[in-house]
DNA sequence: TAACTCTGCTCAAACGATTGAGCAAGAATT
DNA sequence: AATTCTTGCTCAATCGTTTGAGCAGAGTTA
């Protein structure tokens, strides 16, 4: 009473033909004749015959399948990039395997492996905290279609889409100033990435540059990006800093938490204290009070990854590319003038 | 120049060996010399051979790639789902393929053709809107593995892991007729799914239980689950129904967004009105007000459901299964007690 | 020593598609 | 009428594995 599989010679069978005929007659090839190619296609409905894809692509020696490697699933930023990803290669007939690393090297080691096993065509990688080189070393050896996003990557050797992280944190400083801020404090960027490294240099860079104070009690580099982590990081700095006027997160979510924290010393965000994040989460606008922060078209990013990474598969010979994408900065209401100017 | 892919033969071939002592060394079979298998593994790793596990796979007639097929990713109520089904497929060495059909019927339709074709092992889907059962009936046919989650099928034809949504509306209507409410509203749960359903008839009989009124003029039924969606419902429900106390909205995202509407009408969310909402996904505990809501405890669901369909895969003979969570109030600052009770 | 049983391999046929080559028969060209 | 071209198929090899069957030689048992 086992039913077995419905494969091409099935239908071949059935219908008297040879497997070729079917194969051909399926993907509508000219040489088979109008009245065949319905007599089988109806064949194979009424067979209910699914295409083995897999077979098919071993002997054509290619593959639909894409991965995507992201570290943080929980941070709403990367499900904004993911549904940005996930749609463009659904448009264009791709399938993707995806892989949330959770920031731990390990998972994402071996992903690459598995990936790599199961025959993708390329991968999509936000690489984890702190990934060496040699971790990810195997992808230029096999010339693997690559592309890097939201982080990069020291050495040269992939395409990448990235956020100009250092004129997110200028817009951001620059409006603190504007307002007359002159003790900026930073919370976030601990991370050992290029985007944390890119914000907290931007930043001190920035500070610097309109002649402020940049030093150790202004800066709490929490590697965590999650609301209860800047929660505590911004209860550290009111300990340490409370003559602190203005602070800006590596992150929304961050900001957000600092948001929490301040609320509980009873620092109204926006009068006594001014709060900027990064990413501009959907949440972040509906905040009470709403965030002002740096705005960054993540869906578009993904977008343009998993674009840059079809282009890459279709020719593996071209000069590798990195995209920078302009953010900037959105004014809501935890940014008010400086309450004691200098 | 071109080179050749390494394959097992290339490797028998340096070795001098026949491709079968290669495939039974690389994968430890005691067959096979201790000497032997060194020299060969050896041999695999200088070469950069990389196992094929489709074409091994279509040997096999199995396959470890595993279906996720959910309905909107913006809402962070999936990605919750999705890092508990992603990390438990994950350790069990499953590969996940993801869509987000985005509400949308055509999609789901077209992922699940398309996952058929690729060979998936199976399938975990939270079925769109409105899904009619001549849409997934391909499914049952083929005796498909298949476990349904977060939204379930009127039909009994799979396996599913819900959350009790009656009694999570029970527990908020009890704990707000406790405060002396009477007059509560509901917002959401507009759309085709048993979810919505649940919810809302779980609304009005509990509502009717307590001898309160479940008139149309306290019902707004968006079928839209985003933050602006109840900032609207909740504008157009204080225009029709100003004298309402209470609120209890299908999802938090909805929720948030009333929030909005309170604080843009001078409403004190848990002293003028109180706010109930449904998920508690983790944004609800930092807004300000922090959210009254259903607490569902989604990773485990993701991670219940898809054990459950491993199960389904081991023994497709099993008898239907269907879990269900029981949901919680996590009691915060958007409820108090009713101002004018009667 | 004949008859077994292990051990450690090799052979060849699958799995389900695709595809270049081949071929018979009719149509078109010379 | 002989040649070439088309049309509409079939044949068989191939993609990279796995696996049942087979087999030579060494070791064990009777």
């Amino acid at each position: 009473m086992m039913r077995k599989r419905v494969t091409l010679k099935t239908v071949a069978q059935t219908v008297g033909v040879s497997t070729s005929a079917v194969s051909l007659a399926l993907r509508n090839h000219p040489r088979v004749s109008e009245a065949k190619r319905e007599e089988i296609k109806q064949a194979a409905r009424s067979l209910g015959y699914v295409y083995n894809r897999s077979a098919a692509n071993l002997r054509k020696g290619k593959s639909d399948i894409i991965s995507v490697c992201i570290n943080d699933m929980a941070n709403p930023v990367f499900s904004e990039f993911l549904i940005g990803i996930e749609d463009e290669f659904r448009r264009q007939g791709k399938l993707v395997i995806l892989c949330n690393a959770n920031e731990d090297r390990e998972i994402q080691r071996d992903f690459i492996d598995r990936m790599l096993e199961q025959g993708s065509a390329g991968l999509l990688l936000s690489p984890v905290n702190g990934t060496p080189f040699s971790e990810i070393e195997d992808l230029v050896r096999h010339d693997f279609p690559t592309v890097l996003f939201s982080r990069s990557f020291e050495h040269g050797h992939f395409d990448q889409v990235i956020n100009d992280d250092a004129l997110g944190v200028d817009l951001a400083v620059e409006e603190l100033v504007r307002r007359g801020h002159r003790r900026i404090a930073w919370i976030g960027g601990g991370q050992k990435t290029s985007t944390a490294n890119a914000r907290l240099t931007g930043f001190r860079r920035a500070v610097r540059r309109h002649g402020l104070p940049a030093g150790s009690e202004l800066i709490n580099r929490t590697d965590i990006t999650s609301l209860e982590s800047g929660r505590i990081a911004m209860d550290e700095l009111l300990q340490i800093t409370p003559s602190v006027s203005a602070v800006i997160c590596f992150s929304d979510l961050l900001a957000l938490g600092a948001l929490a924290s301040c609320r509980a010393h009873g620092l109204e965000a926006g009068r006594e204290i001014s709060i900027i994040g990064y990413d501009d989460i959907e949440e972040a606008s509906y905040f009470v009070p709403a965030l002002t922060t740096v705005h960054v078209d993540k869906a578009m990013i993904g977008r343009t990854a998993a674009k840059m990474l079809l282009k890459r598969i279709r020719k593996p010979g071209n000069d590798l590319e990195t995209k920078i994408i302009r953010p900037r900065l959105v004014i809501r209401e935890t940014v008010g003038d400086a309450v004691n100017p200098g």
